[in-house]
DNA sequence: ATTACTGCAAAGGCTTTGCATTGTA
DNA sequence: TACAATGCAAAGCCTTTGCAGTAAT
């Protein structure tokens, strides 16, 4: 029932127990969230969506569990826009990949680029540096809302 | 008097007032701040070095001003923390550049890349993406703190 | 029965804004 | 003299936190 690539519900409950943390019924509606979205989610949109699991759940609660699973590995938090304010969530499982939001029609699109893989390992090495974090992402037109754009249609 | 690389005190203020802007003493104020700085500074930071010259000035208008010449094209602010809470304001008339902050020393590293700039460019030709602002920041541990992080000193 | 977790509400960090006042052009 | 720009204080946005009550193990 979930989508290919992510870990299963149980599995990430087991993870949790393994940690010594409990499952509860709101840790377990972010979770299934998160299960089912192969989107970008903030924490209000997270909050939105587990409602329909539990439907008293907390938005403190939600950026608490946001957290915890932060900290276990299990999501990765981005600055995806330009003020940098918000923060969208997404699997940690994923491959290791970029994001471009367009400022036309909104969506991010994720792609993967062996030459940003290899200039942040060249860059590491050429400078000492030990990276452990890179913060990548790119704003703009997709091909798309370019067109309309920058031609306008003809009607 | 002015650092090289970088726009006099009265060109920034020609272009002010070529803008229909008036030069006020808040705004000369932040520009001298900017013109003898080569550091990222926040607004904060800015507005503190700014008091120097108006004691009076506010630190809201010194985020009015950032925002201003920040249309102008003067300068760029950047999300140089983990958070990307706070920005920090450098020259915008730079040579295309990146950041890499160390997390142990605090300290903010400059450098260019030619594999970055080419992994930008084909990005933008492989999925047809205008782009139009790129956010890239490596954070980890410079060289020197990596080794006294790692090792330990022998005292 | 513990004690980790939650809800609520308040605060916190950074930035923006409304409005009366000041000062540049 | 206009009207842009400022100071002040309040609000706004997203996130975190203190505390008393609730619930998982």
């Amino acid at each position: 029932m979930s989508h290919e690539g992510q870990a299963s519900l149980e599995a990430l409950q087991t993870q949790l127990r393994q940690a010594g943390l409990r499952v509860t019924a709101q840790r377990a509606a972010v979770l299934r969230v998160l299960a089912h979205s192969e989107e970008h989610l903030s924490a209000e949109q997270i909050w939105e969506q587990a409602k329909a699991y539990d439907a008293s759940i907390n938005l403190a609660t939600v950026y608490r569990t946001l957290s915890t699973l932060k900290e276990l590995g299990i999501i990765d938090p981005r600055s995806l826009t330009a003020d940098g304010r918000r923060r969208f969530y997404e699997s940690a499982a994923k491959p290791r990949h970029y994001h471009f939001t367009c400022l036309g029609c909104g969506r991010v699109q994720e792609f993967e680029s062996d030459l940003l893989d290899r200039a942040r390992e060249q860059i590491a090495r050429q400078h000492g540096f030990h990276i452990t974090t890179a913060r990548i992402t790119f704003e703009g037109l997709c091909e798309c809302c370019a067109q309309s754009h920058s031609g306008g249609r003809t009607t």
